[in-house]
DNA sequence: CGGTATCCTGTACGATACTG
DNA sequence: CAGTATCGTACAGGATACCG
């Protein structure tokens, strides 16, 4: 279940338990979209490049300085595109990498889990 | 992108930004999938019932505590299922419900990402 | 075996103020 | 506009011990 390729070599099977879980590729995207913000950020990027205070709009509950180190993290991860425009006032935009884009099958069952899990809940509610 | 019907009622138009994104079915599932240990206890549980102990096993940092409460919340939101078995020495058996089986999903293409960015990474530093 | 019950701690996160 | 810089804290999570 947790096999994860490096270089082209299956796991050795000489790997211990706990190094093997932790080379199990959803356990390794699992740690690079921890976090309260990560999921939520990358959301609302794959529609589309965004300027840092419209994503702030769009992330009402954010900080600003939650917003900006989750930003930073997703850079470094790959995952988060940064562009400058060197202009007055200041332009920032953020879009994402072609890593970042593939999170869109991603995002994109976890809202259906998300429709039909709310709407079952409701229904068994009602 | 953050539409969420309620009893086959889309969301009203006069609703705020704030409450309109709290509705968002991607938020919605983060809400209930966030924390450390959710998604991985879910993807060990993918491939059929485990017990207890199995699972401690199979997560090798997780603590006894944390399982415990991660499962009683998978529980709470109608993801797991909890099965005792009344005999000594005990034997529970967390199984997903429909609603966490219809993770799978998530959980597969979280892991085809969680690869190909592994690759794309690896392959990038050599 | 599969848990609670306590106690404790780190850090992820928030609030506020200031800046190029 | 798009950030840092500080300071403070709640709470997620850990360690340990004990139990039916």
């Amino acid at each position: 279940m947790c096999e994860m390729e490096i270089n082209g070599l299956k796991m050795p099977e000489s790997m211990d338990e706990k190094t093997r879980s932790q080379l199990c590729p959803v356990v390794y995207a699992v740690s690079k979209l921890g976090g309260k913000w990560k999921l939520i950020v990358v959301h609302n990027l794959i529609e589309g490049p965004k300027r840092f205070g419209e994503l702030r709009r769009a992330i009402p509950d954010i900080t600003q300085r939650m917003l900006t180190l989750t930003l930073r993290e997703l850079e470094e991860d790959g995952i988060v595109n940064r562009e400058v425009f060197e202009v007055v006032p200041p332009h920032v935009e953020y879009s994402l990498t072609e890593i970042g884009q593939g999170l869109e099958t991603v995002m994109s069952s976890l809202g259906d889990w998300g429709r039909s899990n709310f709407q079952q809940r409701r229904n068994a509610v009602a």
